[in-house]
DNA sequence: CGGCATCCCGAAGGATACTG
DNA sequence: CAGTATCCTTCGGGATGCCG
């Protein structure tokens, strides 16, 4: 879940050569969208409010209890909202906020360079299967 | 472990604004070094080869076998080399590949973000706790 | 419709001990 | 020093079922 704990205190700053800080080394990620369906969701959600069976259709095979509580988490950290409507049936939307839309800048450079770079990490992985 | 599927197709794409594509959802992250230790220890060896023993300082609290194990993932992926000298005691070196340093490029970007937006995602979280 | 409660499982990863 | 081996705990997340 991108709750507990999603953001580092991020040091721009690279280490000293001859010196590891052991400060800087608090958090893995400086962000933790890493969890299974986080991104997905805020991807989803990009293009404008959705409803919570709507999100359902593209992410296929979330179950409601993981879809519900992945959205709280992001709700809880600010990247998006939830909207409840006094309407019968219920309804509710989910809308990405400032915050939440912002995301895409990083995010999206890192899919650049994921394209940019998938086929030399396939290739390593050939060599590394067939030297065994 | 960035092991066994790590890097995503990566669709740049935006989703068409009414309408979910199924096929652009199979993956959550462009990549997945989020796991719990493979970007600290990129991170560690930004600056230059280390040792061993030398990761697992700034890497409080890692195990040696969490670490080996780590490092022979990325070592696959391609994103650092293994060198083992000869010598007595022994001494391995690992190092960035040409391919582990252009990630810092898109890495730092996402650091740069969280650095931003951090206080932004904190003062959301003491909202909704405030709230319940 | 939009969830929450409950049970359950596999995999990541920590602790500890041992080896070339 | 640089790991491997073994055991064990934690936890994300799937399945199912119920509720307003």
């Amino acid at each position: 879940m991108s709750s507990g704990d999603v953001f580092a205190p991020a040091p721009p700053a690279p280490l000293p050569p001859d010196l590891f800080d052991p400060l800087c080394l608090e958090r893995p990620m400086p962000f933790k969208v890493g969890d299974k369906w986080s991104w997905l969701i805020l991807r989803c959600l990009e293009p404008g409010p959705r409803r919570f069976s709507e999100l359902k259709v593209p992410l296929r095979g979330i179950t409601s209890k993981v879809l519900a509580q992945t959205l709280r988490a992001l709700e809880r950290d600010g990247l998006l909202t939830r909207t409840e409507f006094e309407e019968n049936p219920p309804r509710v939307e989910y809308e990405l906020t400032a915050l939440g839309h912002s995301l895409f800048g990083p995010m999206n450079a890192a899919c650049v360079w994921a394209g940019e770079h998938l086929d030399q990490v396939d290739a390593a992985r050939a060599r590394a299967a067939a030297a065994g």
